[in-house]
DNA sequence: TCGACGGAGGAGGGAG
DNA sequence: CTCCCTCCTC
DNA sequence: GTCGA
């Protein structure tokens, strides 16, 4: 769902503080109207230190820098960068197979035996996932989805979120969000697993617990959202599962037709039908707009997350979740001025 | 000077 | 088996 | 790396 830069709350695409805080900064000068013509300018917007003036500096004086020369001669960060493109290899991972000679994709191709699952869809997709999805796609892959689930049973409720919903002209992957009027947050089904058959114990339990055996010995969301998955492959749009556990499914599809040749990454959430339009308004983002609208949330008194918008009593603690009925009331709870998806893209 | 920086679901593997 | 840790994703 | 306590 990673449009451009803004999205849903994830502008932290590859490793730690740094990436964060460089991104930070590189979006600060971005979006300053004036030319820096010193660090000692730079300095004074937020996000940029010591550090980073001072590597301007450099770079107006000689036109580059020291650093980045050194990095980019380095066949180490070279072969991460090449081997983090596959969905499931990190950091790790990649230092992992560096350490055992592997340090191209192809080099990689040749050694199947060194990726779990994950990664092996990765790998096998790795050119499809880099390409970006059409809005025209996008919008066919949601009716598409929207008419299965809906085929499934009526009271499931779905939308696709992130920079889809704000209108983009392509995205990086679809992200929907499901839920179901039996699966509530109060739940007596807190993700624990529970025995199927109190009474059956021993041996003769061991052919239920066969890997594959969903439905049996599954939470109330698992059921809800595994039979949405499992209707979403019966006709070959969901094509491969990255990860899918009783409330999240990653995992890629493809429509039918001739005019769809590439796999697309898609994920679906189950949400407990109480926090759905909070957690619709979070996923839609953007980051920044999820920011300032949070931020406007404290001012009123209210904490607002994916889970729900809180009250805050005098001492800070937040209190019980305001029932909602919609995304709209939570912009009218808040005093916020109502913007569709499409005027969210800060 | 020092801790926080978003944080949770899921895979996989080791310990008990 | 459960618990807990690391890695990865978003 | 940067910010704020």
């Amino acid at each position: 769902m990673c449009a451009d830069s803004s999205s849903t709350p994830s502008t932290f695409s590859s490793d730690s503080k740094f990436s964060s805080t460089s991104r930070k900064a590189a979006s600060v000068l971005s979006h300053h109207p004036e030319r820096i013509t010193s660090g000692e300018q730079a300095r004074q917007l937020a996000g940029i230190g010591r550090k980073i003036a001072d590597k301007i500096d450099e770079f107006l004086q000689t036109g580059h820098l020291r650093k980045l020369d050194k990095i980019r001669a380095s066949d180490v960060a070279v072969a991460t960068a090449e081997l983090s493109r596959v969905s499931g290899i990190g950091p790790a991972k990649a230092r992992q197979l560096i350490d055992g000679g592997v340090r191209t994709l192809e080099e990689l191709r040749a050694r199947p035996e060194l990726l779990n699952r994950h990664q092996t869809l990765g790998l096998r997709y790795v050119t499809e996932f880099e390409s970006r999805i059409p809005r025209q796609e996008a919008a066919a892959i949601e009716r598409h989805v929207l008419h299965r689930v809906a085929e499934l049973d009526g009271r499931y409720r779905a939308t696709v979120c992130g920079s889809y919903r704000r209108g983009a002209e392509s995205s990086g992957d679809v992200d929907l969000l499901i839920t179901h009027p039996d699966y509530t947050s109060d739940g007596a089904e807190t993700g624990r697993r529970r025995t199927v058959d109190g009474a059956e114990t021993g041996r003769g339990r061991s052919a239920a617990g066969s890997a594959t055996a969903r439905g049996s010995g599954r939470s109330a969301g698992g059921r809800l959202l595994g039979a949405v998955v499992d209707h979403l492959s019966q006709d070959g749009f969901v094509t491969d599962t990255l990860s899918q556990g009783d409330s999240k499914f990653m995992g890629v599809c493809r429509l039918p037709g001739a005019q769809y040749t590439t796999h697309r990454r898609l994920d679906i959430r189950l949400v407990p039908h109480d926090q759905y339009h909070c957690a619709v308004l979070y996923f839609t983002g953007s980051d920044e707009f999820n920011r300032q609208m949070r931020a406007h949330a404290l001012e009123q008194g209210f904490t607002l997350n994916e889970y729900g918008l809180r009250p805050l009593g005098t001492t800070g603690v937040a209190g019980e979740p305001v029932p909602v009925g919609s995304e709209r009331e939570v912009f009218e709870y808040l005093q916020y001025p109502y913007r569709p998806p499409e005027q969210r893209n800060l």
